[in-house]
DNA sequence: GAATGCGGGCGCA
DNA sequence: TGCGCCCGCATTC
């Protein structure tokens, strides 16, 4: 955003050259190449000067070890979006922009909330923000927030690159998130732009009306906002929100319908102390509107994190009454929380991690906060349910990819498991992003996940099925080898990389088997 | 005020 | 040396 352009670019390299076949994306040698990477710019390789030839569509939710080039035009590419919490990263390498995962704010007694939804904020990027966010309540149970750190990269944050190379944004997501999505970036700024025009429009008649009365003007008490005491403290209300009540839609908050959330979503009762001054007042009812996000308001079908669905309200449509806090009923999926619980019950067995109070599930967890900083937490997308899947399980190599961020990158040599990856990458790929349905194949890369594709089976809610979930940019391989981090050269390892994009149920691949091409310094970041 | 990017510096492996 | 991370600073919104 802010980021010279300059800083990130460097029109020296561009070395990656994608060519899409069959509606995949299929990297040939030059794109071998590409494994130069974000590091590209820092090699000054002359060969390299062509501008990628296709560009994916942005993806917002990238997880798992993918890569993605987009357009330099590309407005969320350029600011380096994502929905995950991503804060800036020192990598003392100027060309390139690394941003690490900060995780997910929930409420420390996991409290759930009025649809079965828990609550999953956004982490504020500033440490300041964030730990003053922290010291808020939960705004539903008014126990303590807590920050599950994300650890979904060999025990550290997920990272994010960036690179600006000519024309193309080159992208690459290292780790695989293990915590649920928290509500993203878009959504949050929706809300609080919503809000705020909320909180203009009701503070607007109540200064007219202290004008009027100021003025000796005596209106007719039939105002609606006569009955509005004054927000002596708009700021309280704009934490709540920004605590992170979820709005209907967000990421864990749903409700099949608006009605079955105004029974239980009385916002004096779910605020209590937090908003007093709304509670002096016997019916607020907020709405918030449609976040001017369109490519996350997929179909029903997706697993669309946006807060605002179908049946999103117009703010314009706001009733006088102010008995309910209404917000908005969304097509959301109602149990992508117990998709999260069951992964979280899977990852305690898994991992020998024992909910607190004996009960299996985020959904009694108390613990948050105590999660062992390990690589192995699970992932508890509640959009996922295999989101766990993707976590390697204890033992498994941490990193198959050696990535230096600050100069260079090592593609190391993996040990291939049993498991062939073509045969399986099928059934448990996944890869897609908020808006598959018009997002083209993306790029699927070699860092890709390595759980064993039985691990990935077993760990799957309904069984050994075969798992494509659209939604967000996960890319998984559970059976791939991969170059691994111990290892001490890649050259004398051969990969097959595969892509499997969602809904294209065929996949690619791609081998490295000591090409020449296939330089392993600087190939990334 | 918060988000964002940059860069110095430190500790660890 | 690579990496994560902390911190301060500057800029932008």
């Amino acid at each position: 955003m802010k980021s010279a352009p300059g800083k990130l670019h460097s029109p020296a390299n561009q070395n990656l050259r994608a060519q899409r076949g069959s509606g995949i994306w299929i990297l040939d040698m030059e794109v071998v190449l590409s494994a130069t990477w974000l590091l590209a710019g820092e090699n000054d390789n002359p060969r390299c000067s062509e501008e990628p030839a296709h560009f994916d569509h942005f993806c917002e939710w990238p997880d798992g070890y993918v890569r993605f080039i987009y357009r330099s035009d590309e407005k969320k590419a350029q600011r380096h979006l994502s929905g995950w919490a991503m804060r800036n990263t020192n990598n003392h390498n100027g060309h390139i922009l690394k941003k690490s995962c900060l995780g997910v704010v929930v409420c420390a007694r996991a409290c759930m909330l009025p649809d079965g939804s828990r609550l999953q904020l956004r982490p504020a990027i500033c440490d300041k923000a964030r730990l003053k966010q922290q010291k808020k309540a939960c705004p539903n149970c008014h126990s303590a927030l807590e920050l599950i750190p994300c650890r979904g990269h060999s025990g550290y944050p997920v990272t994010n690159f960036w690179r600006l190379e000519g024309n193309a944004i080159f992208f690459q997501a290292k780790g695989v998130h293990d915590h649920p999505r928290p509500e993203s970036k878009s959504e949050t700024e929706a809300r609080r732009s919503a809000l705020k025009r909320q909180m203009a429009s009701f503070y607007q008649p109540q200064k007219k009306r202290i004008r009027e009365l100021e003025a000796g003007v005596n209106p007719n008490n039939s105002g609606h906002f006569n009955s509005i005491p004054p927000l002596e403290n708009p700021e309280e209300f704009d934490m709540i929100t920004d605590t992170g009540f979820p709005a209907p839609g967000q990421p864990g908050f749903s409700f099949p319908n608006s009605d079955a959330y105004k029974a239980t979503c009385d916002l004096t009762t779910f605020q209590g102390d937090i908003m007093p001054p709304l509670q002096k007042h016997p019916k607020p009812r907020i709405y918030l509107p449609r976040p001017p996000c369109s490519y996350e308001l997929a179909g029903p079908g997706s697993t669309n994190s946006s807060p605002y669905a179908t049946l999103y309200k117009d703010s314009s449509s706001i009733p006088t009454d102010t008995d309910w806090v209404h917000l908005n009923a969304l097509h959301y999926n109602v149990n992508s929380y117990s998709n999260f619980e069951r992964s979280f019950d899977f990852t305690s067995k898994q991992h020998g991690w024992k909910p607190a109070l004996g009960k299996p599930g985020l959904g009694e967890r108390t613990d948050h906060g105590q999660f062992p900083a390990v690589a192995a937490r699970p992932c508890y997308n509640p959009e996922l349910p295999c989101r766990y899947l993707t976590s390697p399980p204890p033992g498994a190599p941490a990193l198959q990819t050696v990535i230096t961020t600050t100069t260079k990158v090592s593609y190391q040599a993996y040990q291939p498991p049993a498991l062939k990856y073509c045969d399986s990458v099928r059934e448990v790929s996944l890869s897609s992003c908020n808006y598959a349905s018009e997002n083209p194949p993306m790029s699927i890369y070699p860092e890709a996940l390595d759980l064993p594709a039985a691990v990935t089976r077993a760990t799957s809610p309904a069984g050994p099925v075969p798992l494509k979930i659209p939604g967000d940019c996960r890319a998984i391989r559970p059976t791939l080898a991969f170059p691994q981090e111990s290892a001490p050269s890649r050259t004398d390892g051969a990969e097959t990389w595969e892509a499997c994009p969602s809904g294209l149920g065929s996949t690619i691949s791609y081998s490295d088997a000591g090409s020449p091409f296939f330089s392993y310094d600087n190939d990334d970041f």
